[in-house]
DNA sequence: ATATGTCCGTTCGGTGGCGAACAGAGCGAA
DNA sequence: TTCGCTCTGTTCGCCACCGAACGGACATAT
C-alpha cells in the first residue's frame, strides 16, 4: 500500500478539511488518494455512480452532451469540491460526465460507503448541502454566462477557474478541446486567445496554456468568475 | 377562515400528493390554499426565503438577473413542483427571483415550520431531494438549450412547459415578457411566434396565447422538452 | 532526413440574433 | 368619439459566431 504523499496533506481537498476529524477518518478510512490520469473518463452521463472524488491537485469537468457534436461545460471540480454530488440526494446516476482536465490526485470513496457516512454524520450532510447550493448558484450563473457573454471573456473566465482548481499558473489543454467545454468553435477559441496572447496576458504554444497577468485576465473575464468566488466563500464560510 | 375549495383537492400539488398523509398533514396543517396574483414578486434574488410554496394551478418563473436589462428564466415550477428548494439544502437564500406567471392557488407553509418538518420526516426528505435532483438536471438541460437552439424552438418549449403548468391550452402573456424569459429580443419572439402562427399551431393576440396544435408543437420544440418530461418521469416515479 | 500526426492561423460566405426606431392595430377611459 | 396606452409588425444596418476548408508550424517516431 502506498504511503500518503506530502502533497496530498500539505494542500487537502477543502470540504474534507472542514469536517471533523473522526468524520473524515471514518468516510476516507484508510485509503490512499488515487491518480487522475489527464483525459480520463471517470462518469459516463446516465451511468451509475461507484464511487466519489474528493479531488487534491486534479480537476474535472462536468459536460452535458447535447444533440449532434455539440457539448458544453457546465462545471468544473477541483480541491474545493467533489463529483458526485447526486448521490446527496439519494439518485445514483447523473445526467453528466465526468472528465479529468487535470491530472493530479483524489481522495476516492466507494459509493455505498459514501452513503452510509452521509446517514451517520450530520456535519458530512450539512457541509455537502451547501456545497451542492454552490454548485446550483454556479450552474445558474453559467448559464447567464453561455448566453450572454463574449467568447473572449468566457474563455478568460474558463482559464481563470482552472488555474485556481489547477492552483497553478499553467496548465495543459488545446484550443480544440477548450472549445468543446465553451460549446464554440476552435476557430473562435483561436482568436480569443490570441487577442489575449497579443495583449500579454497569456501565452501558449501546442496545448499548453500559461497565465503571465492574473489581474488582466480577470480584468478580461466577465463577472462571473468573481460572483462565483463571493457565492462559494459566502455560502462555505 | 376560508374553507378549502374543491379545486385544491381535485387536482393537488403533486409533490405533496406523493406524500403520506401524516406527513402531508403536519406540513400543510390546518393552512388553505393562498392566491397567486399574476405578476406577483414571491421571492427577491437573495433575499431571505420567507415560505416555501407547492402550486396548485397558478406557476411559477425562476429567473436569474443578470448585469444590464439582461436576464434569463432558468426554470418553472407549477403544479409539479414547489419553490423555495434552498431551503431544502439548509441555505435560506435563493439567487433566483421568483415571479407569478400564471394566477392561481398555492399551499404555502412557513419557512422555519418547513424546515423543522424536514427534519422529522424521512419521506418528506427523500422525495424533494429527488426533486432536486430533477431541477438540478434541467437546469442544466436549460443550459444547452439556451446556448445551441433556435428561437422558434425555444420558444415551443417554454409553451409547452407552461401549457403542462397551467394545465389549459391558454395563457396570458405578451411577446415582451416570453423576450425576457427567453432572453432575446422583442422582435424575436415577435417573428418566431409569428411562424407558429402562419402554421396554425398557435393563435395569438394581445397578450393571450393560445395552443392550437399540440402535437405540432412538439414538433416545432427542441428535445429539451422531451428529454425533462423524462427525466421527471423516471426520478419521481 | 523524412514522414506522420497534432496543433494553430487564416480566410470565405452565410446566418441568427442584436439595437434602434417607427408604424399600425386593438382596447379602455374620458 | 377621441385620446392614450399597450401590444404587435416591420425594417435597417450591424456583428459575433457558424461551418468548411486549407496551409503551415512544430513534435516525434522511424
Amino acid at each position: 500500500m502506498p504511503s500518503k504523499s506530502n502533497k496530498g496533506i500539505s494542500s487537502d481537498n477543502a470540504l474534507l478539511a472542514a469536517l471533523p476529524a473522526e468524520d473524515r477518518a471514518r468516510l476516507i478510512g484508510s485509503e490512499s488518494p488515487v491518480h487522475l490520469d489527464f483525459e480520463d473518463t471517470l462518469h459516463e452521463a446516465g451511468k451509475p455512480i461507484t464511487h466519489v472524488y474528493f479531488p487534491i491537485g486534479g480537476f474535472i469537468s462536468l459536460i452535458t452532451p447535447a444533440d449532434g457534436r455539440a457539448q458544453l461545460e457546465v462545471g468544473l471540480v477541483g480541491i474545493e469540491g467533489m463529483l458526485g454530488v447526486s448521490l446527496i440526494l439519494g439518485v445514483d446516476t447523473s445526467p453528466l460526465r465526468a472528465l479529468v482536465q487535470g491530472a493530479g490526485s483524489a481522495w476516492r470513496v466507494e459509493a455505498r460507503h459514501f452513503q452510509s457516512e452521509l446517514e451517520r454524520s450530520p456535519a458530512l450532510r450539512r457541509l455537502l448541502n451547501r456545497y451542492l447550493y454552490v454548485l446550483l448558484t454556479q450552474l445558474t450563473q453559467s448559464a447567464i454566462c453561455t448566453r450572454f457573454h463574449l467568447v473572449e471573456a468566457r474563455l478568460a473566465r474558463w482559464l481563470l477557474m482552472t488555474r485556481d482548481r489547477a492552483q497553478a499558473n499553467h496548465f495543459h489543454i488545446t484550443h480544440e478541446f477548450l472549445a468543446y467545454m465553451l460549446g464554440v468553435r476552435r476557430v473562435g477559441v483561436t482568436g480569443a486567445a490570441s487577442a489575449l496572447q497579443r495583449r500579454k496576458i497569456i501565452r501558449y504554444a501546442r496545448g499548453s496554456i500559461a497565465v503571465l497577468n492574473g489581474r488582466a485576465l480577470k480584468a478580461a473575464a466577465c463577472k462571473c468568475y468573481a460572483a462565483d468566488l463571493k457565492t462559494y466563500a459566502r455560502i462555505m464560510a
